[in-house]
DNA sequence: GCCAACGTTGGC
DNA sequence: GCCAACGTTGGC
């Protein structure tokens, strides 16, 4: 399949891009996604190599902070199975443990943050996921042109 | 801290 | 399988 591209959002408070750059291998995984959809993204459609906008929310002003990339195949989310993490799931067994995660890397950090607002003026981006009212889906796809068009901003030209 | 929008849960 | 109640998300 054609490579794909993903918005990916998380809290900087939690784990920021500058986190992501930080880790061993900058390399991290995407663990504790509960919600079936976000999952299945992650489970069905992720390709290792796939393009992602690394979205900061829950902070002022929310925005895309850099790139990254998927870096593994879609594997079982351990923490789903661990009573002390937050994600723990009393439903998951080691055998049939139905939330996934994905590895993310590092590709760069913006020279401008692009905020939200930014996004919505910008021609081309109408119709971005993000941007539909209501939409609280932590993981979404993003079409190859929007990809390129939030890239372009962020890179300062 | 507010609250709209949405997903999940559970009684029936 | 419906749907009201509840919890969560996330921008403001």
């Amino acid at each position: 399949m054609a490579k794909q591209f993903w918005l990916m959002k998380t809290e900087p408070d939690t784990f920021s891009i500058d986190d992501l750059s930080k880790r061993p291998g900058q390399t991290e995984s995407w663990d504790g996604v509960r919600n079936y959809q976000a999952r299945n993204y992650m489970r069905d459609q992720m390709k290792i190599g796939d393009g992602v906008l690394f979205y900061h929310s829950s902070c002022s002003p929310a925005g895309i902070a850099g790139e990254a990339k998927v870096a593994s195949h879609p594997l079982p989310d351990p923490t789903a199975l661990n009573p002390q993490s937050p994600y723990f799931d009393a439903k998951a067994t080691p055998e049939k443990n139905p939330w996934a995660l994905v590895k993310v890397a590092f590709v760069q950090k913006f020279k401008r943050f692009v905020t939200l607002d930014e996004l919505r003026t910008l021609p081309g981006l109408e119709n971005m996921v993000v941007l539909k009212k209501g939409m609280r889906l932590s993981i979404q796809p993003v079409t190859p042109e929007e990809f390129r068009l939030v890239l372009k901003l962020g890179k300062g030209k």
